[in-house]
DNA sequence: TTGGTTTGTGTAACCGTATACATACTATAT
DNA sequence: ATATAGTATGTATACGGTTACACAAACCAA
């Protein structure tokens, strides 16, 4: 028990051939006879063999591990993303290490950290850390891939997401139901995404002649949503709210309702963004401005591959959002 | 640009010292002048020297690596847990990999390929994989962490969840409030852990002299519990559902209100388990089994550590649930 | 002064795999 | 039969660190 694990140079002496031999059966395409390597092979599944990624990826340069990092785990929007990023992932036989820090300070140390592992890819998730820490923590990494702040650097990738079409639309909505008094409930203050996501809005109601009644922000958390919305609607009369994420909106609706009996959409609309699963659900039935997931993690995955044939280049995609129309809005 | 890392040797040149005084300069206690630490410390940063820890793996045994395995990131239940693991590790200096898969067999596959990596530990979050399967495939690994499935095992500690007395608390109530035909919605079908929550209920329900009146199974979705929860309703007359988990528990309690205009508590109780952050939400406010999060992982800390610190013995710790009374019981 | 201990540094050998190169063997063509 | 190409395998080294060992210098005690 705990013995120690098998080396290819024992492997080879059990099975009468030299190191180098072992190591060509377990290359599909090398030069070895299919014999030797049937042998091999058979020696090793005795044995438990299986060759040492960390041996190999000090030799390759090439260590197949890749970091992500984000904000937080649990987030739902940004955990269905994650999801199936990490699926696309393992199915080319990457492995994800997940860097996942609250405090500033932390998180550039765990990047770091990861970068003495010689991950060969790194994709950025969280809009909270700036793009220029990670190009310079990362500097002899492939490209960076990264998702949303849009830095002009040959060393960033990037996905880039386009909602101003679906805001347009979104406020069509609203403005023709009658409303006219808008708030913008702002998630974490210092989150670039958050700020374009207003912007799509903001321009929105700009090309209508309507500006911003009131403004707030939180911190993406239900809690937040909840806490903001009641204020907000204590001190301004509006009649449209329009949340940086589903769960603060979620929360803002809750609060409309229970707070101060108001229901949607008639009394007051309420819009949330990333449409999340949960937004479906038949106890929110959320409207909100939604990104396709899958195409996202598609564009990601595209990048990582262009990465991988050695296209040195970065390269941007740019998705559009669309609206998941619901019953609060 | 992308230029190659420096490595020990080329440092050593620069600093005109050998390659075993750069390294012993990264090294807190090893023998070296502190003017030379010094010195070292200062080209390193000047040409951006970090150690590559893939070669320092490689030569320590010892990758700081850490698997993780998991059913699935977004899953709210295990996603508070995960995110509050990532960082206890992440303080320690050590990096997870995730890895985490629908099938089975593509499970195993993962595993194996973390094995390789020579990962210093493995928890197993995921109450769908055989706990033999993890101690054959990790058998190199230091006593395999953890998880739910009390396999005896040399290889095997585990943290261990007793939720019978808040179970019999939960019937306890309910059954004051006069309740008496009782459902269980369970998760999926091959969970370990659904079997043994079922059961806790199931033996408060038996030691009242009452039995289950209905039974259905989920796969721990919103959907699924909306679903089961229909044709549970529909079939068979009972006036309190527990449910798998708090997920599970929301749909059903959508299902029972929207589809068939039932209140809770009144016409029906409905019960979850896990104790998400969700279910505390003023829209849900559900009645729940609760666990204490972090002291889940308080537990499984503690037993990284006590392999961290060469305790060959596996050892495993119980922890108590707990009861989240909401407005649904 | 001599002998012993401590301290700082270099040398060389490993960790486990991959691969360039050399070599032996086979098969085919002349 | 011999030259030639092609195939299968072994040898040796590199990947980038760590560390046991050796050694020199410095320090201290007797």
């Amino acid at each position: 028990m705990n013995k120690r694990r098998i080396t290819s140079r024992e492997l080879a002496k059990l099975a009468g051939v030299s190191s180098a031999t072992i190591s060509r059966a377990f290359s599909p395409d090398s030069r070895i006879g299919n014999a030797t390597r049937d042998r091999i092979l058979a020696v090793a599944r005795e044995y438990g063999y299986q060759p040492n990624a960390i041996a190999r990826s000090l030799n390759n340069q090439r260590s197949r591990l890749v970091a992500l990092v984000v904000n937080a785990i649990g987030n739902p929007c940004e955990a269905e993303e994650q999801q199936l990023l990490v699926h696309r992932l393992q199915a080319r036989q990457l492995l994800p290490i997940i860097l996942c820090c609250a405090d500033h300070d932390d998180r550039l140390q765990l990047m770091r950290l990861a970068s003495t592992y010689q991950v060969d890819h790194v994709v950025v998730f969280s809009d909270m850390v700036s793009m220029q820490d990670a190009v310079d923590i990362f500097h002899t990494t492939k490209p960076i891939i990264v998702s949303f702040e849009p830095l002009e650097n040959e060393k960033v990738s990037s996905v880039r997401i386009d909602g101003s079409a679906a805001a347009d639309e979104i406020i069509d909505k609203i403005v023709a139901d009658g409303k006219k008094r808008f708030a913008y409930l702002s998630g974490t203050k210092s989150s670039w995404i958050d700020k374009l996501r207003r912007k799509w809005f903001v321009d929105a109601l700009t090309k209508r002649g309507l500006t911003l009644q009131a403004e707030a922000f939180g911190d993406y958390s239900y809690d937040s949503g909840f806490k903001e919305a009641v204020l907000l609607l204590h001190r301004a009369k509006v009649d449209a709210i329009i949340c940086g994420n589903d769960v603060m909106a979620i929360g803002a609706r809750d609060a409309a309702r229970r707070v101060l009996g108001k229901s949607t959409p008639d009394d007051i609309a309420i819009v949330g963004q990333d449409g999340i699963a949960m937004a479906a659900w038949d106890c929110n039935d959320l409207t909100t401005l939604s990104l396709d997931h899958a195409a996202f993690i598609d564009a990601v995955v595209d990048l990582i591959e262009r990465h991988d044939a050695g296209l040195e280049g970065p390269h941007s995609i740019t998705l559009t959002c669309t609206v998941r129309w619901g019953s609060t809005a």
